[in-house]
DNA sequence: TGTTTTTCGTTGTATTTGCAACAAAAATGC
DNA sequence: GCATTTTTGTTGCAAATACAACGAAAAACA
């Protein structure tokens, strides 16, 4: 059994963990920078939204985002034919910080695809998208309450 | 530029939550898996090494660990030659908890892998060790204080 | 040899993370 | 229309996570 999951495991805390020591010059505390990012790219999106995309729990999201409106670096918005939802968008601040922190995860990026082809990152990122959708299947339901049998 | 890197935060956070609901019933608590394994697949290791096996901090691995032997599934020994070290060893119950934990992981490799023919899942193995070699420098570097330039 | 640096482990503290449980609005079903 | 279920958001609490800082042994070096 080749350990795939491992490999990715190791990989994501890596990068995670190098991109929260490089954010904290901007104020940014662990994950910060995952849902900023995404509120930045998807101006106009609740957090439900926001948590799914990331796979993390709610409850999580909930205060990461509670976290950055606080801080002044996104803002909550009611919407007009829904109570109870809450609409994220970037404030200026915000806005500013995005390049950086694009910046930040090209360059992790590229270090990351290091002795690959165009080819073999092309075929890369297919894979991990075939790979990433399999998985958010089980995470759905596991998150539901849902026991996997096997 | 594609977005490997959040596919594999995708998939990484996906996968751990999932393990982590699966073992509460081994009353086993966020992460404790992962050190669990490596130590019965590596014993005699020190935690020093399980920290950097993983990608995590040096901290992090202490006290996970040091929970582990608390709950009797591993137990740490001195060697007679070095009187700093201590090494790992699972004792029977953590070892009697080992196949399962090894078969929810190739459960999970598994269903990542559904609709990849052989050959891809090689590839995917194959391009996921370059990609982890290659970040693991970086994070050595960052853990240890220096800085990126980009 | 003696000095300096690195490795390894620990604890204090602040923060994130996530499960449980709750509430209210919206969507669905009949 | 009305009852039920799902969606969305929140807070209480327990626990993991990681930075800083320390100490001691080992290794490197001069």
């Amino acid at each position: 059994m080749r350990e795939i999951l491992r490999e990715i495991g190791m990989i994501a805390r890596a990068l995670d963990s190098i991109s929260n020591i490089e954010f904290k010059e901007f104020n940014l505390t662990k994950g910060q920078y995952l849902y900023l990012i995404r509120i930045c790219e998807n101006p106009g999106i609740i957090q439900e939204k926001v948590a799914e995309m990331l796979k993390v729990d709610r409850t999580t999201a909930a205060r990461a985002i509670k976290k950055l409106e606080i801080q002044g670096f996104i803002v909550k918005k009611e919407d007009d034919h829904n109570k109870k939802i809450k609409k994220l968008y970037p404030t200026e601040k915000g806005r500013k910080l995005y390049p950086f922190l694009k910046r930040e995860g090209d360059h992790s990026n590229q270090i990351a695809l290091t002795g690959l082809s165009e080819e073999e990152a092309a075929m890369l990122f297919d894979l991990l998208q075939r790979v990433r959708k399999n998985v958010e299947i089980d995470w759905e339901l596991v998150k539901k309450g849902n026991k996997r049998e096997y």
